[in-house]
DNA sequence: GTCTATACGTCGATAGAC
DNA sequence: GTCTATCGACGTATAGAC
């Protein structure tokens, strides 16, 4: 009789990996991937430093499980905002999203940095061109609808919608080296860190779209 | 009497570290990080796998090397660009370190794979921070210049120039990652990879800024 | 699941410089 | 004779194939 493992034991397992997850991404929010040993994670799951490869074979998995976590948030975020500016215009829907990532991002200033730049592991540089490339496409659509209708002057939109991941990333990331206070309340105070980032991002993204009106400064 | 180093001691071997960088300058710009094994770099170099080690400790310090000393060159050629342009307008300057920077890596497009985003090593990637943010000071200043005299609007100089960096990476990341065709002899060709990316680019340059004309199209 | 291939880093041995 | 630079095979870890 081979052994079988109850729906008991299964949940258990279940649950200790969530509490994994967990513990990462509390971790990952407070002090970035610096803070994501795997002596931390596991402290603060609750459990022993080795049962954390009972769930993940390597670091660096775990820590492409947290990105694709975080992220996949991200943009469903993103997504929604895009979705609610339907009935606007394709550059305010652009914008929509723009500011819906840039002010997230401000938010949870460690958060954000560890996922945009923080030096980690080349399976997470792997994970990040993936969703850069993702985001790409969403710009990528809107952009090809307002050049299709005339809003937007003619342009390759591939190109444009790169640029445009680009210049969001690394503009953000400017603002978010500097002040790396992690305990600073900036995470529930909203947009104490790089004021006036979002407009200023905002007018560059118009006017890089060709935006004939963009008096938005 | 303690051992002493001969000057033709040392020579031998500087030399043979020179042939250690030049080796893997060579395999970096034919296949990329990926092609910069120890082995084969020892082997270019005509020496043994463990004598690499006598010059760097451990593979991402190699790989560190290799990305200062290529990074270097382009902004050294970006600086000349620059400089050429230096009785021009602001716009004009920004344009042609781009345009240089651009058309550079697009003619040897494995190397710049590798050194704008080939996942490697955490190293290089702190790296690849630190070189992001001199380009950055370099467009800031050109940008300051530019709202200084009036002929560009008011704007954070910072904040575009580093969205700036960022779009002209990520606009050629795309470009570079679908033709890693290495033997195609595009580095002698001239512009055979992603024709029309520099145009297109110097034109959401040049609207970014908020060039009053920005016909370039 | 096993087995092979690849690659990093180390080590004892050797040849040669001092 | 002593110390050192170099070699190349080995240990270990990991990824992929079968």
């Amino acid at each position: 009789m081979p052994y079988r493992r109850t729906p008991a034991v299964q949940a258990r397992i279940d649950a200790q990996r969530t509490a994994v997850v967990e513990a990462g991404l509390g971790l990952l929010a407070e002090h970035g991937y610096a803070g994501c040993t795997m002596a931390a994670v596991a402290a603060r799951a609750g459990i022993a430093t080795g049962s954390v490869y009972r769930h993940f074979p390597s670091k660096a998995e775990l820590s492409v499980e947290l990105f694709r976590t975080v992220v996949g948030r991200e943009v469903a975020a993103v997504s929604e905002a895009a979705g609610l500016a339907a009935h606007r215009t394709c550059a305010e829907r652009v914008v929509a999203v723009i500011e819906t990532f840039a002010s997230r991002a401000l938010k949870s200033p460690r958060l954000a940095y560890a996922l945009l730049a923080e030096p980690v592991d080349p399976a997470v540089d792997a994970e990040r061109l993936v969703f850069r490339r993702a985001f790409r496409d969403v710009f990528a659509s809107l952009i090809a609808a307002g050049v299709e209708s005339g809003e937007l002057p003619p342009q390759d939109a591939r190109l444009t919608a790169s640029a445009l991941v680009g210049a969001g990333a690394e503009a953000l990331v400017g603002p978010l080296t500097g002040p790396l206070t992690e305990g600073s309340g900036a995470e529930t105070a909203g947009e104490a860190v790089g004021p006036g980032t979002v407009p200023a991002l905002v007018t560059f993204t118009l006017r890089a779209l060709g935006v004939p009106d963009a008096h938005h400064a």
